[in-house]
DNA sequence: ACGGTTTCAGACCGCTGGTCCAACTCACGG
DNA sequence: CCGTGAGTTGGACCAGCGGTCTGAAACCGT
């Protein structure tokens, strides 16, 4: 949310700015950018920096809520489904989707990453986490009534589990990205939503209650 | 690793250097840490401090490995099995060995967090990142030969997919701690464990080829 | 008593994110 | 045509950061 000022600046100059903050956050994490070479980029002095935006941790949070919106656009939503196998369909759908985006525009990746990189311990990240969470945790519920995601652990928690997961293979595949074969790609991709479908999956392997 | 010098240092002092390093890092994080606020904290001047340690960095990663080597030290190692359930049941047992000394010392389960929290994106505590997934891989590789653990995918791939899980669960349950009953505590616990077992265990649920 | 090494104190450096205010632009009322 | 006041901008300035460096003590074998 940067200051309603910005909304009104000229769009080209907008467009800079959150194109250098972009490159910046991207290449070296929100600690690791310098918001003063964001600025000298991005081509305006500090006080109109401050101006349009409150501190650095504004500007990146801005950036990377564009970015989400980016993702999510190119996701779309859960199409139509009445029971679990369909729920499963429609989630792989809508993630090979994000996927594409992500394989398309590398710097979309390593700006979501960067949220759970280093958000989890500053406080500063830390809205974007919760609505990550938020939203995977709806998207889960979304498959509770047709009975493809277990209901015996908070949904949050097996949301974080989940999304733990993804976070940290989607990081795996990022830094393998160049050796790995196409076809190995996807093979790992698929397994990982096995392992997600087996995770949410309600009681996936009970001895059955003797009697 | 420290300069060598540190080892011959008074052990007092050794000890107040390193626990005033442990409060800092583990309140907030590294990049959020001062270096100057910890040498101050350990009454020594900063020509001392960078006679000691070659830098920040090399400060939190001596902490953190001093760290993790108490936490090994209480998990200890597997104990034997000869099958499947047998391993799991020594996963379970090293894990909540785990557990217990990190409920017992907060600021070591913060400390660890650190490790993943802004490990990924810096390389400063990279290799930190590597040995838990080095730990995680041969600790699953000793399951492989009793059919516990799967190999139809990278043994590398799965540990991080576990850790991930576990990393991100664990931070869901520290966030809740205070109201969290210690029950549900155990039970959430488990049933981590539960899907950790099902992530790892050989194809879990597949439709077994027709003919 | 000496020279050489080890240990340390703290001034200093280039940088950081952030604040501040003087100055400029410009639409509008008199 | 001139205020005038709000919106905008440049950039000096600040405390604090991690890190370097000089030089003086303290300790050493000889």
């Amino acid at each position: 949310m940067p200051l309603q000022r910005f909304e009104k600046l000229d769009p080209d100059r907008q467009q800079a700015i959150l194109a250098a903050a972009r490159t910046e956050f991207a290449a070296r994490g929100f600690s690791g950018a310098s918001y003063n070479a964001i600025i000298k980029a991005a081509g305006l002095s500090k006080g109109a920096m401050y101006y349009y935006f409150a501190d650095k941790a504004d500007l990146c949070r801005t950036v990377i809520e564009r970015v989400l919106a980016q993702l999510a656009d190119a996701a779309g939503e859960l199409g139509p489904f009445d029971d679990a196998p369909g729920f499963w369909r429609e989630i792989r759908a809508l993630t090979g989707r994000a996927m594409l985006e992500m394989l398309a525009m590398p710097e979309l990746a390593d700006l979501t990453r960067l949220i759970y990189g280093e958000g989890s311990s500053s406080e500063i990240l830390g809205p974007l986490i919760e609505r990550a969470e938020a939203w995977c945790t709806e998207t889960l519920a979304a498959g509770q009534p047709v009975g493809a995601v277990r209901s015996d652990i908070p949904l949050s928690f097996l949301a974080t589990a989940v999304l733990g997961l993804l976070v940290h293979t989607d990081r795996w595949i990022a830094e393998r990205l160049d050796t790995l074969e196409a076809a190995e790609l996807e093979r790992l991709s698929l397994a990982c939503l096995d392992m997600v479908e087996h995770l949410a999956t309600p009681v996936p392997d009970p001895n059955p209650a003797r009697a």
